[in-house]
DNA sequence: CCTGCCAATGACAACGTTGTCAAGTCTCTT
DNA sequence: AAGAGACTTGACAACGTTGTCATTGGCAGG
């Protein structure tokens, strides 16, 4: 019955039906002025009973570089609710403007986010967003990109001006610890990611800032950096609560997946009200846990929707310099932060 | 200075620079054999020193169906949790393959679906992963897919026969209510979206069904389908429970947003130790909270590969008929769902 | 020395579309 | 009636790559 089921027709397959040229069909498809009504008609009709639908890469290989249609995204991780945020952002921008994404994860692996850079730039998208996954700008290089705009989310290179957007990390680990110093604390844990992370290294300064401002010397031994999967937190802050001699009367936790695992590390430990609590980034349900957790929520959305504006706005042709937008972020109080120190003799 | 910054060298530039056919570059670019060492080399470096990168674009057009070089994914929401984690799973069979993911969110809109489907044949996607967003199949018709592959996550459409995997939604259902039931209850209510989306009906059916086997007349009252908006649910739940006259001593919830609004609902009018509650999904913290949220997690990583991998077994040729893979899920108890009904009169 | 074979190389067309430009038709003006 | 102008239509090349096939040169065998 059906002789050719899987070929596609093409344009030329529309021509020959409607006995037009190809010119024309292009012309019909893309709403193109100056067609008569009469040929109009007869390529609707055309393509409606072929089912014809024109071929986006054919069209982008020869219009080149006119309208962009799609973007790359490099995050760290989709199932981390945090970039999960972000990426939803972006894609509304993406929508307006008939543009898809292009995303993959890339685990903090620097060799996998070079692989999928140089796999946007094959195909080549009309721009990236990314989430960088170290300091090293990798194959982010005008020689390579040769035009491609680039917009930094959460994290910025060490060189080379960027667009750039991301939280005031420095600034809001700056009020957490500040936050939990105003409510009687001294003796207060960090728990944060590698500090080779760009944004685990600033929370971290706004960290010890905020705890040399107020005089504090801040003991190493409540300062812990490094553990990183999700799953490890919990069991790497009860160690570390178990063998420390003089445990903290409080602790700002730096990110999403630890303050999880902080909460149910306390928790474990039956300690979640003797232990003040203060995280970066919103937790699902840190509400609805008792005591609620005290956070200091990101706007991730925001993020993503500005990461997308900021690109789409140089590829309408703008050529002011970088842009670098700070998102603030203040402390949502809930109780696990409010928590005051238990009297200490003396 | 640099006189041509933006123009991307092509296959022609490095062949003049290399002093060899555009045929010879290419076969060293696609490290195909029978070239000598000295072109070879020439030609390595004229890539090198121009940091030339293949358009994949143009590949792709000339080989037409070669590789698959891309896949749609067509979700709900990425910023849900669930979702976002099938997008992970289906990323990790991707990378494997060398393939990239163009996904979009559709808010259950079946027009914005049908767009976005429209899009990814515009691009000609190898082959297509979908969480569809109601019963119909829209776009998703031989004569407009021509033999792409359609994997179907979550729901299945209701005419056709296609490939599917998504987790044993009645079977949970009933499974969570006999759980319900088990423990005393008799009095259940049913929290769940709106009864077109495919999951949620299926779901509803499981609840029916137990109750039905339970000889249980189901109160009409009981049972909420149809609010969406993960914001909505907690309100929602809270007028309920408000408003009823008699409330039910145990509450099943079947998607995740609605269970995060039924433990928030249920603690904002301090029944939390009073109401048993069970959900279909995990929820982030549901182990925290007081009590943990018995739930029925799925395991929509699993979900997200195994679409991956049928979707490439499609691809590599395979003719099998349509695969139904239905993932089980099991209970975990963690206390909200063993509290049992208060004494009652009688 | 010629023939035949093999390996290396390149010329050319093709993939499906759109930009350029020329040709054709029609109407209106003088 | 003829020429100008506007509008419609199509032929052709081009986008950047790869598949096909022909050409070249070298070398072994007769």
């Amino acid at each position: 019955m059906n002789d050719t089921p899987l070929r596609r027709p093409t344009m030329r397959d529309v021509a020959e039906i409607a006995g037009v040229s190809l010119k024309t069909v292009s012309r019909v498809v893309n709403h193109e002025e100056g067609v008569s009504d009469d040929l109009a008609r007869r390529v609707g009709t055309a393509v409606a009973s072929l089912r014809y639908v024109p071929d986006e890469r054919a069209r982008n290989l020869r219009q080149n570089e006119s309208r962009p249609t799609s973007i790359g995204f490099s995050l760290v991780d989709v199932s981390n609710p945090f970039f999960s945020a972000v990426l939803r952002g972006l894609e509304e921008v993406a929508r307006t403007r008939n543009c898809l994404v292009l995303s993959a994860s890339t685990d903090h692996d620097q060799h996998r986010q070079a692989r999928l850079i140089e796999t946007f730039v094959q195909r080549r998208v009309a721009g990236i967003v990314v989430v960088p996954c170290g300091p090293e700008l990798g194959l982010l290089t005008p020689d390579l990109l040769r035009g491609t705009p680039v917009v930094f989310v959460d994290c910025e290179p060490e060189t080379g001006e960027f667009d750039l957007v991301r939280s005031d990390h420095y600034g809001g680990a700056l009020e957490l610890t500040q936050h939990l110093i105003d409510h009687g604390h001294r003796r207060i844990g960090f728990l944060g990611d590698e500090t080779a992370i760009f944004s685990a290294r600033l929370r971290l300064h706004g960290y010890t800032d905020a705890m040399a401002a107020a005089g504090i010397q801040v003991d190493p031994q409540l300062v812990i950096t490094g553990e990183r999967s999700p799953i490890g937190w919990q069991t790497e802050i009860f160690q570390w609560l178990t063998r420390l001699d003089e445990r903290p009367t409080a602790v700002m936790s730096a990110q999403n997946f630890v303050t999880m695992g902080a909460v149910r590390a306390l928790h474990q430990l039956k300690l979640e009200r003797s232990i003040a609590l203060a995280g970066f980034d919103e937790i699902e349900m840190g509400d609805v846990v008792s005591p609620a957790v005290t956070v200091l929520p990101q706007h991730p959305f925001e993020l993503g929707r500005l990461a997308g504006e900021t690109l789409f706005r140089r590829l309408d042709g703008s050529n002011e310099p970088p842009v670098h937008e700070i998102l603030q972020a203040s402390v949502v109080q809930r109780g696990s932060g409010e928590i005051r120190p238990a009297q200490t003799p003396g």
